[in-house]
DNA sequence: TATATAGTGTTTTTT
DNA sequence: ACACTATATA
């Protein structure tokens, strides 16, 4: 590869982020701006050019689509195999590191990593440890709140120490108890994995001299979704002048509910003083229409490092917005459109992606594409290894790996049904916790154990099969056959057989399907092996960590041509060419829980925008003044960044029969946004419901011209009560707010939209508030 | 221990 | 609307 030959496939700026020399590198990639095509050309260029050992390449990317894809056209480009690289996910890498080391930080390397419900599982085994009821103590609601204490990288004991009200404490135990779980049963969970990586490295100067040392260049992708630990950890192993790359988009910054802090990217310059930092702004994916759209609607977002979209291609078709009377004409006129289109012979199903903020907006849509016949496949919908009889099947595969695997164990106990009960289940617990052993080691020696007399025979026999089990992966030549032996020795797939219904046909299909999960994984293997047991840990980890839906099978024909449904969140990065923006409604998308302070309302914008940029020719944008959502059909008005839109813009497909005659405002009002949080909550639903038929009845469905509904954000809204709000408030005053229940006010800011209020509360944690906006009273 | 019933809570979810 | 879960009951 010459560099001659670089400067005419890149631009530019892509040339230069690709050869840059040593030192912080910063590449802002704008949506469609060939982002991919840096990364890869830049680690084929520092293997070819610079002669780097791909080895010597830390490349962390968020998805192992992704990794694949980058690692498959890297090969491409360099026309040769890379040997072993260090390509990954952070999850893959870490797991990497903490099989080899994890002695050091006191885990067996035959460790299990635990994904959501397991890791629920342990939160409700810790709840009753110490006896805390889980009404009162929801689950999923504690499981949020460890999560936000990882995301911070808080122990227990930090915790603990700042714990300053008993709700507080209760949390730090609940954690601390998690944890102890966790630890005793070898296991991980996600965040563990990138935490504990760093606690590995703070504690041992030595492994993280040898990774600081073996990694010579780090690319890191869509950096602006990184969390504070794996910023951290990549800090760790690039230092402040290290060789270091990262990539990404604040615009597209949409997963701060997940820990993601858009800091690390903003704030990359002032981490590495000198860093070199290079905007992608030409956009090589979508018109100069639906750019110009996401261009007006996220310069309205004022904490990014702003850049503009361009285009050398034409300005395409105009973005046509449909104001629907309910959600049956939206999913109407999308089918309408689709067919069309297909039938005028100059698109087919796969160029259609419809968009939507949540899952709920979805099942309308599906309805009426499976009565027109339209075929489409939904993302992101009940995942391979998330159905219950795989995590069975799986479940006894680790426990197998890993004995001491207490939320495994206990899943497969009693399946199939063995008359092994809760209660024996709690005793056998309770006698682990006092002896200080696994769950495992107390069924082994059972015959120690009075309490458990009762129950002994059916202990055994589980004990004896997973024994015997153990027995057959010492002795089983390929991990496929083994796994074919696990399902039938145990029996799992037998009952879902006998009991002939759909479902348990389907079930004893997956189990099946999941052999060809095996086989996939032999496939992949770069050399033959020995025995299933070489292999086992391996193939366990990447269960673990595959968790997107490339090998979730059954769908029939993979390569039929199909319309893709999707929420926003699992878009990004995907294109299409023409993409229908469904539910712009205030209350859906933006979401209503997104009204109460600006960060969030930014980060719907951001998600907008995202939408928005998907689309390659033609953009749809739809609003419904009434939708059914949760059971209950409610009024609601146009999305605030549909009009945020300028008329211009828009072609208006207006069927007559919406409730509201939208039209957007013609100059461009950037308080928008924020000047009618008073009219967000939605209309009551008292004007008459949409017909239930498909078909709108043309007599409910009369328009109403009320001048006042138009334009509603004019409508004074009364107060809601005559209670008064705060206005002013000061730090450490104790305030109440409606949904987050009391708090204790720690920051009061000024900022040109009002007043940042930063509360601590009891229950829900803190939360940034616009003062103005929040209703506040006084405790 | 298995099944019926009432009650609940629903934003997004790369690993 | 709908799916999941805690509880009551046989």
């Amino acid at each position: 590869m010459l560099t001659e030959d670089l400067k005419s496939i890149l631009n530019k700026e892509q040339f230069e982020a690709v050869t840059y020399g040593d030192g912080p590198l910063l590449v802002l990639a704008g949506a469609g701006s060939g982002k991919t095509r840096v990364l890869t050309y830049r680690y084929a260029y520092l293997v070819d050019c610079r002669y780097v050992p791909p080895y010597n390449i830390l490349a962390i990317t968020f998805t192992n689509k992704a990794a694949g894809e980058m690692k498959n056209r890297i090969i491409s480009i360099l026309g040769e195999g890379l040997g072993d690289t260090w390509i990954g996910t952070f999850h893959a890498c870490c797991g990497r590191i903490l099989r080899r080391h994890g002695d050091a930080i006191g885990y067996d390397s035959h460790f299990t990593i635990y994904a959501e419900s397991e890791s629920l599982e342990t939160v409700r085994t810790a709840l009753k440890h110490l006896d805390l009821d889980e009404k009162q103590y929801p689950p999923r609601m504690m499981r949020a709140i460890i999560g936000k204490y990882k995301d911070s990288m808080m122990t227990p004991e930090d915790v603990l120490r700042e714990a300053g009200s008993y709700s507080e404490r209760v949390n730090a135990n609940v954690y601390r108890e998690y944890q102890n779980i966790l630890k005793s049963s070898n296991c991980m969970d996600f965040d563990d994995m990138i935490l504990n990586v760093v606690k590995l490295f703070r504690e041992n100067q030595n492994i993280l001299d040898y990774y600081r040392s073996l990694f010579q260049y780090i690319l890191v992708d869509e950096y602006q979704d990184t969390n504070r630990a794996q910023h951290r950890l990549v800090n760790m192993l690039a230092g402040r002048d290290g060789n270091l790359c990262v990539v990404g988009d604040d615009d597209q910054s949409i997963y701060s509910f997940r820990g993601a802090d858009i800091d690390n990217i903003l704030s990359f310059e002032k981490h590495h003083p000198g860093a070199k930092v290079i905007k992608l702004e030409q956009n090589y994916r979508s018109t100069g229409n639906i750019l110009k759209i996401a261009n007006d609607l996220i310069k309205k977002n004022s904490y990014r490092t702003g850049k503009r979209l361009w285009t050398s291609s034409g300005p395409g078709a105009k973005a046509v917005c449909r104001m629907a009377a309910d959600h049956n004409e939206e999913a109407e006129f999308i089918a309408g459109e689709i067919k069309k289109r297909v039938a005028q012979g100059d698109a087919s199903y796969s160029d259609f992606a419809v968009l939507y903020r949540i899952n709920a907006v979805s099942t309308g849509i599906e309805r009426v594409l499976t009565r027109m016949k339209i075929p489409y496949r939904v993302f992101g919908g009940m995942k391979f290894y998330d159905r219950k009889e795989i995590k069975d099947l799986v479940a006894y595969l680790r426990v197998l790996a890993n004995p001491a695997d207490e939320a495994s164990l206990r899943r497969i106990i009693n399946v199939p049904k063995r008359g092994i009960g809760d209660t024996t289940v709690d005793n056998i617990s309770i006698v682990a916790g006092e002896n200080g052993i696994p769950m495992f080691e107390v069924i082994r020696k059972i015959e120690n154990y009075p309490i458990l007399a009762r129950s002994k025979e059916k202990l055994a026999g589980f004990r004896d099969l997973i024994v015997r089990l153990g027995v057959i992966l010492a002795d089983s030549p390929t991990l496929t056959e083994f796994v074919q032996q696990v399902i039938d020795v145990t029996g799992i797939a037998l009952e879902y057989e006998n009991d002939h219904t759909p479902e348990g046909d389907a079930k004893a299909e997956n189990i099946r399907e999941f052999l060809s999960v095996t086989r996939t994984f032999e496939e992949g293997l770069d050399e033959g092996y020995e025995s299933a047991g070489a292999v086992f840990p391996e193939f366990l980890e990447s269960v673990s960590l595959n968790t997107d839906l490339d090998s979730t099978g059954g769908d029939d024909d993979p390569d039929a041509s199909r319309v893709t449904l999707t929420t926003i969140h699992s878009a990004k990065g995907l294109e299409f060419p023409v993409v229908f923006i469904a539910g712009l409604e205030d209350g859906v998308f933006p979401s209503n829980q997104s009204f109460e302070d600006r960060g969030s309302m930014d980060e719907e914008r951001r998600l907008m925008y995202v939408a928005v940029t998907r689309a390659m020719s033609q953009l749809f944008l739809s609003s419904c003044s009434y939708r059914m959502l949760y059971g209950k059909t409610q009024g609601y008005k146009p999305s605030r960044f549909l009009r945020d839109i300028p008329a211009e813009d828009l072609e208006l497909s207006n069927s007559g029969r919406g409730y509201f005659d939208y039209r957007p405002r013609q100059s461009y009002d950037f308080s928008s946004s924020y000047s009618d949080f008073e009219s967000v909550r939605p209309l009551k639903a008292t004007a008459p419901a949409p017909a239930k038929t498909s078909k709108p009845s043309p007599v409910t469905a009369a328009p109403v011209r009320d001048p006042a509904s138009v334009f509603p954000r004019f409508i004074s809204t009364p107060p809601a009560s005559a209670a008064t709000y705060l206005t002013d408030v000061e730090k450490g005053e104790r305030v109440r707010h409606k949904k987050f229940g009391d708090g204790t006010v720690t920051k009061v800011e000024k900022a040109d939209n009002g007043t940042v209020v930063e509360i601590v509360f009891d229950n829900a944690g803190m939360k940034r508030l616009i003062l103005e906006y929040a209703k506040l009273q006084a405790l």
